[in-house]
DNA sequence: TAGAAATTGAGGGTTTTTCCCTACAAATTT
DNA sequence: AAATTTGTAGGGAAAAACCCTCAATTTCTA
């Protein structure tokens, strides 16, 4: 049972706010209102899916700076920003950033649903492939310290007794522990439990600058 | 041995280029000057390292345009444009095309550098992930049909009997595949093997069970 | 058309993995 | 104090994988 997605609109001007309440409710969609950009950062849940319109412009905090903050918090809910004013650099930077879009006033009902609904597309396969994620490390973390000296042997590619001169211990005592990673993992074979280990990275965590 | 880097810049206005290229020069980069996009796409190779500095507005086709005839050829060289005009739409349409960088004149020197530098390093991860692909394709072009099959089936994690049933063959049969396969592919475990489909991804069709 | 590669099958043997069982000491948790 | 987890280790047996050689088709290619 996965939640329903939420448009979460931010901006201070109410004439906007309602004018893009009623087109993304005229398809159906959920919609979230907050006229601070502080509001909805208290509001924020990360379990929760969708995508964010965003304002640049606004009084306290602004749109890129919600933005950053939201990167802060490792948050990937997916952002269009929306401007009346046409600054290529600001654009530019958000969209480096990760933005999904940059929408300057004004603009056809048509582009912007679209673009809300790529950006929902968007939030659900990465959702998708978190949840994966989360529950394979949710299966690591079962392993023992052994067991997974024992795991990234087998992953790569090392026969139980070389594992066991490696870690100086009986190729019994391998045995014993490469059962129990396959138990705990719940894979059935080898190539199985190469690929969980494989997609789903125990560490690395893909820093790109 | 790899190609060393080439800046390559598409504009037209002969003072701009010349004085790009003193400031690209200026840190040991080679460049190359087009002053027309056709000229630049008929000179275009492929196997050259490097990234593209492209004006939006020319003559002839357009920056915008040469992108496009790029992602066709499926060029993956990362273009920083350079605009004189501030067009928010058409900076965020070729940032959502793929543009790593989008500068706007005039810019400063450093920040100039700092996105080459950028576009290159993207440039060269890329690359290095390219050829790793190809070495990888390389060895699945040596294997013949019933091999591949056989392939598909180690990496799923079925076992010999389970392939030869499938298959309709022998067990023998089956072993001598899959000896043939670990030999052309030059990999000594099976763990290594998956690895290697799996982060070469050789996109299979749909096997049925 | 002759040779090379692919596909198939087999015999026979070794090595490795897998699975069943047992066992015990130390640390941790309940 | 009792139960569980972790790490250790062994015996024994079945299954699977890994080696080698040999050989009959078919199919592609020089």
């Amino acid at each position: 049972m996965s939640l329903e997605a939420i448009v979460y609109v931010v901006d201070d001007d109410a004439a906007m706010v309602e004018s893009l309440s009623w087109i993304i409710e005229s398809v159906g969609l959920k919609v979230k209102i907050f006229t601070q950009a502080q509001d909805f950062l208290d509001a924020y849940k990360p379990e929760q899916p969708g995508c964010l319109l965003l304002d640049v412009r606004m009084p306290g905090m602004s749109g890129p700076e919600l933005q950053s903050k939201l990167l802060a918090l490792n948050a990937t809910l997916p952002i269009i920003f929306i401007s009346g004013h046409g600054d290529v650099p600001l654009a530019v930077r958000v969209m480096k950033a990760g933005a999904v879009d940059f929408l300057t006033k004004p603009f056809n009902d048509q582009v912007l649903l679209e673009s809300i609904n790529r950006a929902l597309r968007f939030d659900k396969t990465n959702r998708e492939k978190q949840q994966e994620n989360a529950q394979a490390e949710a299966k690591f973390a079962l392993l023992s310290p052994r067991e997974i000296q024992v795991l990234q042997g087998i992953v790569s590619g090392k026969q139980n007794k070389v594992i066991s001169a490696e870690l100086m211990i009986s190729l019994k005592t391998v045995e014993a522990h490469r059962a129990s990673v396959m138990k705990k993992m719940s894979v059935r074979s080898v190539p199985e439990l190469v690929k969980l280990v494989l997609t789903n990275g125990v560490q690395d965590p893909v820093t790109q600058e």
